[in-house]
DNA sequence: AAGCTTTTGCGACTCAGTTGCAAATAGGAG
DNA sequence: CTCCTATTTGCAACTGAGTCGCAAAAGCTT
């Protein structure tokens, strides 16, 4: 089912097309498709950054979908056993998530002035490094986390 | 109840010549030499693992020294405000510390078996990366985070 | 031994995240 | 539509790392 539509941003209101596919193929697992699981992936489809458990909760009272605490946890951990979502931690003391794009994970720009996170594209910049760790100290990479601290280009210019 | 202040607690460890240094220099900043800070570098100076709060203060409390959970928390402020020691993140919801090796900073190698941490030198693998961040996204880097997760020598042999 | 400044202990607090249990509800069967 | 039950949710209490304000103690200099 190729979404694809309209010309314009689609950017007002939710319950996307990719929102409400992900939702029938998690339904298709035999899961329900609840108040609580639409308003996380309708929030996460139409959010830039990457977004905490606290951040969600408050985006969630602002559409009047007034959730506990414990449940915005709980639905965080079903969509990252369902690899709907992906989990970053950029040392601040807690975890944010995103949607899970393809099958590439990515890593991301970080400005410690404006707060702004982007994601960046590596596709196997690390893939020597990490053949050298394992001929070198005969350890095997399963994972890694790499992201990067600055100035992004807004405050560069303005500071 | 400030209890004992007894005699030779002097540690089970000895005051190595690298830890003298260390303490040295502190006082020569005009910041006095305790028994906390002493029993820090100590500590830092013997073992090889980077080490968490708790971690630290259940070392000193092997070597009766019955330090409050504050005092080291101020402590490692403290040394890592003096550049002695350095901090890591491995996404497990505490901080760790390190004796600063010199200028180089270095990246770890983490087994998720036997939790061993390892370190490892990447002199510049990152640099070009970061150059060509800077070219594509105008975004200046001031730092990053890379750590590695996967199993070491041992553990790859023994699954 | 005094005096001043740094360091320490204590207790209460913050804040992200978790747990156990009872109540609600989605959605399929009948 | 009604019933049924596994899935979801709310609540309240809890955990665990880390912080804060303040009073007391301990280094260091003189």
């Amino acid at each position: 089912m190729r979404k694809e539509r309209s010309v314009a941003k689609e950017s007002s209101l939710s319950t996307s097309a990719e929102a409400h596919n992900r939702l029938e193929q998690l339904r298709s697992l035999g899961f329900r498709i609840t108040n609580v699981r639409r308003g996380l992936i309708e929030i996460f489809g139409t959010t830039q950054q990457p977004l905490s458990a606290i951040q969600i909760l408050n985006f969630l009272k602002d559409r009047s979908l007034d959730v506990n605490k414990t449940t915005v946890y709980r639905e965080l951990d079903f969509l990252m056993a369902n690899e709907v979502i992906s989990e970053l931690d950029l040392l601040d003391g807690m975890k944010r998530y995103e949607l899970r794009h393809a099958n590439h994970h990515h890593h991301h720009l970080v400005c410690t002035s404006c707060q702004k996170i982007q994601c960046v594209e590596m596709n196997n910049d690390l893939d020597e490094v990490e053949s050298r760790i394992k001929s070198r100290y005969h350890f095997n990479v399963k994972a890694h986390v790499l992201e990067f601290f600055g100035l992004c280009s807004k405050c560069t210019l303005s500071t």
